[in-house]
DNA sequence: TGCAAAATAGAACGATCGTTCTTTTTTATT
DNA sequence: AATAAAAAAGAACGATCGTTCTATTTTGCA
């Protein structure tokens, strides 16, 4: 019961086909697949709602119908867009920071695999942060997908923090959930002042930001002390 | 020469009929009014993009051709809604915050009506934040008057930070950019986590990691002694 | 190699979009 | 009250949207 994982995708698939036990790689699969990486693309640039099908049949050069066959309704696309997001965002910056050991190391990971993929979504743009303007106040399955999402890999964030107070790398009195709030913060006009208003330095800010925050939260210089840390049962950096 | 002023606004406004000499207040400015308020209120729901002749015709019973009629194109309504949007925002966040002094009551005075407009856009959404990711790669006429009214109150903000350090109420060593950003930050992350996700709490976190900002940034304790305050010539509070 | 199944294409649907043009109604002024 | 101007309505346009249905092509397996 590894507690480091990222909560099993939280979506409620229909049972993907081809997901399970069948070992063929059919031709559909893979052009599906082909779909759903021009899908993303195009979802970073232009929203998940801006997506439309017949844009996405003109890149992947099909036909209208040919794309829609493989998904069945729109909304069904979109939810397969936020589930390979959502799947990139686990490898590119959650399971890489998981090879740091638990504690202030784990999260500065985190934050730092946040940041380097924040500062190729200026460019590209990022579906958890569009999404969630263009879903706030849209009810339904596609909302359902991409809040859950978001709030699995948040939860991870701050999971990452506990671990971090427990290690005693924090001020005993640091507020968790304030922390990652403030993080969150820091990631959000990172890319609101770069990206749309194309101002420089915005990740060097979300940096410094970030140093600040440990400093005002992290374990006071005069306590630097190395004092017996508590022997944790499970050892190690393994989870 | 008040600097005190919120920009002149910055839209390259194509002389707006009606608003120069003549004091007839003809009919169909009125009701050009009446629509531009109902697309305001249409646009923080589903955004500036979202917003459709349409619809708005239905709202305002009018014909599609009628409502129109009042704006030419579209882009043109989506810019009205932008020049009202900064307006009101003005009068409800900027223009009241200037009766504090300069200096910390200012910022201060800023980040509460910030916050206090905040808490209604959370149910009613925000154009400064939509409209960011709604424009962040569609260059225009639209995207120029979202950025600029964003800039010009970001540099307001700006301005009262770099006010506070010049009063001394800050520490000499505080970066008034960095500061600034931070505090969009907390305001982005509340908007987040309040309007999307639905979590509680979050304009009280909002609050919070602003008093931890000026506790990181302000006036260490130990200098409190009231050291006399060097005579503005400008005296008072008006400006 | 043949043949069923899977994958893709093509055409058409109703709906909505912004916009244009024409006609009718309302307003403001003499 | 008459009249010209302004405001609003109505109808239609081409385009795009998601979706459905049918036909064609391609694939994978016997």
């Amino acid at each position: 019961m590894p507690s480091s994982e990222f909560p099993v995708p939280p979506f409620s698939s229909g049972s993907q086909p081809g997901e399970r036990g069948e070992r063929v790689l059919h031709k559909g699969q893979q052009t599906k697949q082909a779909i759903v990486d021009a899908a993303l693309g195009l979802a970073a640039q232009i929203g998940i709602e801006g997506l439309s099908i017949g844009a996405l049949a003109e890149v992947t050069q099909m036909s209208k119908s040919g794309v829609f066959a493989h998904f069945g309704s729109r909304e069904e696309l979109q939810i397969s867009v936020i589930r390979e997001y959502y799947a990139r965002f686990a490898d590119e910056v959650f399971y890489p920071s998981m090879t740091q050991p638990r504690g202030l190391p784990r999260v500065r990971a985190l934050f730092a695999n946040w940041m380097k993929r924040v500062a190729v979504e200026i460019q590209s743009g990022c579906i958890f942060i569009s999404g969630a303007v263009e879903f706030d106040d849209r009810p339904g399955p596609v909302r359902d997908a991409l809040a859950s999402s978001v709030q699995a890999w948040l939860a991870a964030l701050y999971r990452a923090v506990v671990q971090a107070k427990e290690q005693g790398h924090l001020n005993p009195d640091a507020d968790e959930e304030q922390m990652a709030f403030e993080i969150h913060g820091l990631i959000l006009a990172a890319h609101y002042e770069a990206r749309f208003l194309k101002k420089p330095g915005a990740t060097e800010r979300a940096n410094t930001g970030f140093e600040n925050m440990l400093a005002r939260y992290g374990k006071p210089l005069a306590m630097k002390t190395p004092k017996r840390s508590p022997p944790s049962s499970t050892s190690s950096l393994k989870e």
